[in-house]
RNA sequence: GCCAACGUAGCUCAGCUGGCAGAGCAUCGCAUUCGUAAUGCGACGGUCAUCAGUUCGAAUCUGAUCGUUGGCUCCA
């Protein structure tokens, strides 16, 4: 297993280098700069007059081809770096220059050969370009020399490579199937939500039947913060400027931040975090070690200025919704509560179908606030935390922020993506900013510990996850509408009524379709919305009070009485919440 | 913000080197009253993203703007 990725590596790696001599071929003039493999595929830089575009692949995939066919050998020679630098001097290389300056003084400098191709590179490589097996040409898109938007902006062409057709077909396979749950476009399908152009970009409408979505998705949310100890609370939108200059985010996230509005000559700024006004209200008045731990938790819009570039769908927008908590506590609590964090995480996300969960662990960075006592004892809960709960992290070693370490959990999809979600960070800049103490039982004057968390993180972004795991096919509880009555003809149009509004009595989501279609017709379209039940309605059934249900993935399961339907549909909708049972994690 | 591509009816798309704006689906109307993935006929629907320019004439060519997409960078 270990020896076969190591051996896909290398071999992208070389199609890497394939790509780039036949893109040499094609264009003589293309300056290089490096290609190397990525998860999924390779990549190589390329800076050259002609704009590729993916009208250009097949003619750089016959190349390719060509020169696999070839079958030529790859050559490793190593060379001073005066050979090399010379070499690539008198081929105008200045790229390869400037990577050839970054390799240690004492460190091999290695060239491969492959026929007319050669490369500054470490390799390794296969032996042959005939190793090759199966490779495809996916992209090209800009990208900066270094990944500094400084610098020039090079032509990136992406490829991916496997060990054999099949495998290339199944990872095709799979990025047609990611690409047929894409949440934009189930989002318009289905009629959940819509960005448009005359509101603004990254502006979420939710419409009926995705805030139908959202609003069952909130409702387990305050329950289950409301069992495991939590207050929820309601914030302002908007602070005067005093506010954020004391939070410190008009200095280090200004850019984020819109611009502000006047009123009654005070300055007004919209909020991109909740943090400062729960700070508030912890300091409305004086506080006990006795009150601690403090749990507030609030589903919290926040607006954020986001570069044009970076905005997608629900997954990156500007104005969106935190389910964000605020935990305050003593020393001594601060290991339980991180766990518990942890747990409250791993028990929300399992109940939405995610079973595969992981996260990062990043500690102090080199310029951070706080007493490094704090942040060990910080650190060290968030690794108990993760150990206790027996989840797979790495660690990122200084990866933390200026302010405090903290956990991201990353979840897995229905079809394998990992997706960073919630996170549990710490907080000793805010704390000290705003002077937050409370009295111990010394009569003493202490600072609490100061824990930020979210769980989903924003409900747009969970909502876009959401969305491609069940590719738009809800589970029952979820189900904007969970069942479709079906009339046969008009004749039982008032009993689909009547039918309807018991079970709306008894909350279930329900429509009738009640057009002159054929019930073919009928059943097509409810599929199509991935509605999970239609209850076909006609003289049998009503002259034997029953329905004839049929289910989105089982097709017809035959005429049942309504009571049946009633248990069955109750026993579905309950599975995931549980609802009659404690949360557990309290 | 940067590089590139794109923007034609609610959706998916056609519209050739500049010469009358099109189809299917959806919607609406009429007929059909139907038994588990598409009933038939008809109608409505567009400032061809926006604004300038070139031209006798622009959906088509040029520029700017807005937006979208794929990446890069960012993601306190």
């Amino acid at each position: 297993m270990k020896s076969d990725s190591m051996a896909l590596e290398t071999m992208r790696h070389s199609a890497a280098h394939v790509m780039a001599a036949a893109v040499r071929r094609l264009y003589p003039d293309a300056l290089f700069d490096i290609g190397p493999s990525t998860a999924d595929g390779f990549y190589y830089d390329f800076d050259l007059k002609h704009r590729l575009t993916a009208e250009d692949f097949p003619a750089i995939e016959a190349e390719m081809a060509k020169i696999i066919a070839e079958d030529l050998p790859f050559c490793r020679e190593e060379k001073s770096r005066s050979d090399v630098m010379e070499m690539m001097s008198a081929r105008g290389q200045c790229y390869k220059l400037e990577r050839l300056a970054d390799i240690p003084e004492g460190e091999a400098i290695s060239l491969y050969h492959s026929g007319d191709f050669t490369d500054l590179c470490r390799g390794p490589h296969v032996a042959r370009t005939g190793d090759i097996k199966a490779f495809k040409l996916l992209s090209v898109a800009g990208a900066y020399f270094r990944g500094d938007e400084k610098n020039r902006m090079m032509q990136r062409l992406y490829g991916t490579a496997f060990l054999s057709r099949e495998d290339l077909d199944a990872f095709l396979k799979m990025r047609e199937e990611a690409r047929a749950r894409d949440h934009r476009m189930l989002g318009r399908d289905l009629d959940l939500f819509s960005i448009q152009e005359a509101v603004g970009p990254g502006l979420v409408h939710w419409h009926p039947k995705g805030a139908r979505i959202r609003a069952t998705i909130e409702e387990f949310w305050r329950r289950e913060h409301y069992r495991a100890g939590y207050e929820l609370i309601y914030t302002p939108h908007i602070g005067r400027a005093n506010l954020w200059e004391t939070s410190g985010h008009l200095g280090f996230y200004g850019e984020n931040m819109y611009a502000p509005m006047e009123v009654d000559e005070q300055r007004y700024y919209i909020k991109p975090m909740n943090c400062p006004f729960h700070i508030q209200i912890y300091k409305s008045h004086k506080r006990s070690y006795r009150e601690l731990p403090i749990r507030w938790a609030e589903l919290g819009t926040v607006y954020r200025y986001e570069r044009a570039g970076v905005l997608h769908g629900l997954m990156r927008v500007r104005g969106f919704t935190q389910d964000d908590a605020h935990i305050y506590c003593t020393e001594e609590q601060v290991e339980e509560e991180v766990r518990e964090c942890v747990r409250f995480a791993i028990a929300m996300w399992k109940v939405f179908g995610f079973e595969d969960i992981s996260a990062y662990l990043a500690t102090r960075p080199e310029k951070a606030v706080g007493d490094p006592g704090r942040w060990e004892v910080a650190q060290r809960s968030l690794k108990q935390a993760l150990e206790a709960e027996g989840i797979a992290y790495e660690l990122d070693e200084g990866g933390g922020a200026f302010y405090g370490p903290k956990i991201d959990i990353k979840v897995r999809d229905a079809i394998g993506r990992e997706w960073q979600v919630s996170t549990v960070q710490f907080d000793f800049n805010l704390p000290e900013r705003f002077e937050m103490v409370y009295t111990g039982s010394d009569g003493q004057e202490h600072r609490p510990y100061m824990v930020h968390r979210a769980l989903l993180g924003s409900l747009e972004r969970f909502f876009g996850i959401l969305i491609e795991h069940y590719a738009g096919a809800f589970p029952l509880w979820l189900a904007p509408v969970q069942a479709v009555l079906i009339p046969v003809s008009d004749k039982v149009a008032a009993a689909a009524q009547t039918l309807a509004g018991k079970l709306r009595a008894e909350d279930f989501r329900v429509q009738v379709d009640s057009r002159p279609e054929k019930i073919g017709a009928k059943i097509r379209d409810a599929q199509m919305q991935k509605i999970p039940y239609m209850l076909v309605l006609g003289g049998r059934e009503v002259e034997n009070g029953t329905v004839s249900v049929r289910s989105r993935l089982e097709g017809d399961l035959g005429s049942m009485p309504l009571e049946a339907l009633m248990e069955k549909l109750n026993a579905e909708r309950h599975v995931a919440l549980k609802q009659d049972e404690p949360s557990g994690t309290a």
